[in-house]
DNA sequence: GCGACAG
DNA sequence: ATCTTGTCGC
């Protein structure tokens, strides 16, 4: 997909909300809710940390047996749009996509920390740019933005999320010490394989590894530019 | 009208 | 998300 297009989808450029949310629906046609892959061998995590106007987009590449890093990516962009629930997409999705894109080979499938269908019209950040860009995605988060569910206790159990009577994810207990994590799919993954990436990506902590070392390697990041700012030499 | 609301 | 100290529990 050429840079004007990727703009046309990412950019919230000058755009009324009423636009953005125009684009978004068009987007959410395009999304596939059966796999879309073969055996996965890699997996991505995507997460972005903030300072002052400018957004840090990482992005960690891992072998799936092995879960070892393959890749570190990262790039940092001025921010085009203010937080506004459910519009997150807009915000974030220029910095994730050259980051994305930055990869030297695109992974079997992408987790974000962010919603997938789990969101008011099924355009959280992971159905999004997996529509888009026509790639399978999991969106992981830790809030629910809409829906309502059951909640796990015991480590390992798990709940539909719902919505008006249709299951829009999973809430999943990852941890005994974590409060649960929120699962849905993104995109050409379906609602039992986006639980069973996840639960195989778990390594005892809250988040997946993918996403988890991909928001460490954002906040390294983050730290990095917060001296160049306070001792620029 | 009121509350909820990913990062 | 970010700002921040201590504190409870395993």
């Amino acid at each position: 997909m050429n840079k004007d297009r990727l703009r046309e989808w990412f950019d919230p450029q000058k755009r009324s909300l009423k636009e953005l949310r125009e684009i978004q629906h068009e987007a959410v046609k395009k999304i596939k809710l059966e796999d879309g892959f073969d055996k996965i061998e890699t997996v991505a995590g995507m997460d972005c940390s903030y300072l002052d106007n400018r957004i840090i987009c990482a992005m960690i590449v891992l072998d799936y047996e092995s879960m070892e890093v393959i890749e570190k990516r990262h790039v940092v962009r001025e921010v085009g749009l203010p937080y506004i629930p459910t519009y997150l997409n807009f915000r974030e999705g220029c910095g994730i996509v050259s980051a994305f894109l930055k990869a030297s080979r695109l992974p079997d499938i992408t987790i974000f920390d962010s919603c997938g269908i789990n969101h008011p019209i099924r355009a959280g950040m992971a159905a999004y740019f997996g529509a888009v860009m026509d790639v399978p995605t999991i969106g992981v988060s830790k809030k629910i933005l809409c829906g309502h569910a059951e909640m796990p206790t015991v480590p390992g159990e798990h709940h539909k999320l719902m919505e008006d009577g249709e299951q829009i994810g999973w809430v999943l207990k990852s941890n005994k010490r974590s409060n649960p994590i929120i699962i849905a799919p993104g995109n050409k993954a379906s609602m039992d394989s986006s639980l069973e990436v996840v639960q195989h990506c778990l390594k005892g902590y809250k988040l997946p590894e993918p996403t988890r070392l991909a928001h460490n390697h954002a906040g390294e990041i983050r730290e990095e530019l917060k001296r160049k700012t306070e001792n620029p030499e």
